[in-house]
DNA sequence: GTAACTGCAAAATATTTGCATCCTT
DNA sequence: AAGGATGCAAATATTTTGCAGTTAC
């Protein structure tokens, strides 16, 4: 029921109002954080240091993994439930709009594999589209 | 022949030592470059400023475009000749070694179109993919 | 009660801007 | 000669680290 607390014990995380408050916010955020999106809508209630903290434990914790970017942002958005501790599974396609700019989680949208050439050993494999979202079209 | 000048010629920039000595280390690289790739690899020879602007230049400028990495590192590549100014064709795929930490352009293997959801446009895509180089397998 | 989390201060790092000087054309 | 590029200094911004006080369990 109250994910925010499942989570969290289930990585036997300890639960604080700082942890609560930043996984509450990936849960009703439809795509991916940034540092700085999180202290906003925290009211910068939370030391810098503690929002750091917290999305590096989440990291650590399978419980978000980062997206790749262009710029020299770091985005984040919330695992899928089959993540394990960095192992993610997270396969799916991100999606940036170019005029909301938000970062959208496409899950039913699977990386598809490409042939590399020899001698190259795929592992991981992170695609992203730039383009204009549903909500902006 | 010496293509660093063609290079910058065509594109209306003034040859200069940094310019030239930066823009040279992007053709004799097989990979990717960070700033800190290039000032490491000029020996500090020109100021840390300079740089930047230099890789802001170049990317205005359609010679290099930026490659989306996990962490929030910047790194840098050299565009095919078919780039036009603000417009890419990157459509390759990027390959980041595990091992030696390089990102290889991988320029012929071409980033797959993938079907997205009802209302999404598709404008840019990147993929990339970790795993082992063919030089470190 | 103890271990872990947080906030503050400060250090370390990275990036941007203004301006005077130098270099390219 | 003129415009642009560079280097230096300094202002900002970002991230990391240490430590003391507080909180979860």
């Amino acid at each position: 029921m109250n994910s925010v607390l499942d989570i969290l014990k289930k990585n036997d995380l300890s639960v604080t109002d700082g942890r609560k408050k930043i996984l509450d916010l990936f849960l009703s955020s439809e795509g991916a954080l940034a540092h700085a999106d999180i202290e906003t809508n925290t009211s910068n209630a939370f030391d810098r240091v503690t929002v750091y903290r917290t999305l590096q434990t989440f990291v650590e914790k399978g419980i978000i993994h980062n997206i790749p970017t262009t710029d020299n942002s770091i985005l984040y958005a919330l695992c899928k439930d089959d993540c394990e501790e960095g192992h993610h599974h997270d396969n799916h396609v991100h999606f940036i709009c170019n005029n909301c700019s938000k970062t959208i989680c496409l899950d039913d949208v699977i990386v598809p594999t490409v042939k590399l050439p020899k001698g190259f050993t795929p592992n991981k494999t992170q695609m992203v589209v730039n383009g204009v979202c549903a909500d902006c079209k």
